[in-house]
DNA sequence: TCTGGGGTCCTAGGACCC
DNA sequence: TCTGGGGTCCTAGGACCC
């Protein structure tokens, strides 16, 4: 049987804030998002004034004050470095450490005898609160988003912040007074959808069938089913570099100049290769986005985004600047007042393994593409050779304007008499008349 | 006037090939 | 109006997470 703590810090912003001045202790504290724009973080005392997660300030601002709420613009160098410390304290304890989050971690607990568990976790707890001022809450289960359960209850109910979930009865009755939608993996859409199937319980979707719950919600839906089951679906995960590398920031005031817009779009180009370096990466596409105010809806909404490939895999912060403009120079329209802007670093290579190879197919297969849309849109293949011509670094091989969703849907009537709900039901019944899941659909692979 | 900034995974469908 | 079947690769979009 297999075994998993999730160890989570409490209020993880506010209690680093906390750290460095103990008066706050007992006082409600906030924690503010980059342009102080929002509430992203609430010490115990401050969610019981009913200030919600991700609250815009200027509407709470009043009962901060009246309340004499502390407030703090987010610093995120120091939860990184706090992080880490906690991170660290962990390794002590076993050394099968998922880092999860900053502020939360899993832990294989496969050779620990299940009697002695309880006791760890709470040295565990101590110690790191002892070396890092930091309050943690601890859940151990058989798989992970049992885990997850076990830890909000832990929070919730226990006074050592300690829940070890092993008795098969209580834990029936628990999972009969959690709501779908705080199981791990469940957020109001699909638990509304879940609701309208009648399963409206931890314990409902436990015994609801795999296969009618992987239709509803594909194959990570059935992975929940067998995770509250106690089969163990999602295994510890290796860190790992990223994938893809955004840096985006909403503008302190509304930005109409162009040149303004380019210096803004350079130097998030230049903090994401920053962090392309650090993890030892090559970028061979990058994504650059603009946008309006959505929330001033008197203003003309202008949203626009498009795809460069480079030549070669680089991490020059040179090459991927100008790339970046190239792409800008395209999406830039006069008369908007721009509210929003960010670029996506893709196509990320090792700086070791033989990624050349690799990224010879994205080559080969981006060239195919777009000899395929010139087929389908003339519209979008005058784009593009408009925007190819313009630049002169790298290729761009996908612009998100002209592809408007009527035309997608256009296409789609004139190919298919049936409604796609239906489509899909025969092919799936065709394809597999009786349903089997092999394990190796449900264990997730790196 | 003010309303965050990151990430990951899965699926359907299109293009292409034989 | 109909117009194969099997496979691969890729993208967009829709979910989810902190």
């Amino acid at each position: 049987m297999s075994c998993y703590a999730l160890v989570d810090c409490n209020n993880f912003y506010a209690s680093c804030e906390r750290v460095f001045q103990p008066a706050l202790t007992g006082r409600p504290v906030v924690v503010l998002s980059n342009n102080d724009g929002c509430i992203i973080a609430r010490s115990d005392e401050a969610k019981a004034l009913g200030i919600p997660m991700g609250a815009p300030l200027h509407e709470y601002a009043p009962l901060l004050k009246r309340q004499k709420v502390a407030v703090f613009s987010s610093n995120y160098a120091l939860y990184g470095d706090i992080s880490a410390r906690v991170m660290d304290q962990l390794t002590f304890f076993t050394p099968d450490v998922e880092v999860y989050s900053i502020d939360e971690a899993f832990l294989g607990l496969d050779g620990f005898t299940p009697a002695m568990l309880p006791d760890h976790m709470r040295q565990l707890r101590r110690s790191i609160r002892q070396w890092t001022g930091i309050p943690v809450s601890v859940g151990v289960a058989p798989t992970k988003t049992l885990a997850k359960l076990a830890n909000r209850i832990a929070k919730k109910y226990t006074s050592d912040g300690v829940y070890v979930m092993d008795d098969p009865e209580l834990m029936t009755r628990i999972l009969g007074d959690i709501e779908v939608e705080d199981i791990w993996g469940i957020s109001k859409r699909w638990g509304a959808r879940l609701r309208r199937m009648g399963i409206g319980t931890a314990l409902q979707l436990r015994q609801a069938s795999p296969r009618q719950i992987r239709q509803a919600l594909s194959v990570v839906g059935e992975r929940i089913v067998h995770e509250l089951n106690g089969r163990s679906c999602l295994a510890l995960e290796e860190i790992q570099p990223r994938k893809t590398i955004m840096s985006s920031r909403s503008f302190g005031t509304m930005i109409s100049n162009r040149s303004d817009l380019e210096e803004a779009v350079a130097s998030y180009t230049a903090r994401a290769a920053e962090k392309l370096r650090r993890q030892r990466s090559r970028a061979g596409g990058i994504y650059v986005f603009i946008r309006t105010n959505r929330f001033r809806q008197q203003d003309p909404q202008y949203s626009n985004a498009a795809m460069v490939g480079m030549d070669e895999a680089t991490s020059d912060t040179a090459k991927l600047i100008r790339a970046a403009m190239g792409a800008l120079r395209h999406l830039w329209r006069a008369g908007y007042r721009y509210h929003k802007a960010g670029v996506m670093l893709t196509d990320l290579v090792d700086d070791h393994g033989d990624q050349a190879s690799l990224f010879q197919t994205h080559l080969y297969t981006r060239g195919r593409d777009m000899a395929a849309e010139r087929k389908t849109s003339d519209r979008r293949m005058a784009a593009l050779d408009q925007i190819n011509a313009a630049m002169g670094q790298g290729t761009l091989f996908h612009a998100t304007e002209g592809l408007t969703p009527g035309g997608h849907h256009h296409r789609e009537k004139r190919r298919h008499n049936l409604p796609k709900a239906e489509r899909w039901r025969m092919r799936a019944q065709f394809k597999s008349p009786a349903y089997t899941t092999r394990w190796s659909d449900l264990v997730r692979v790196r």
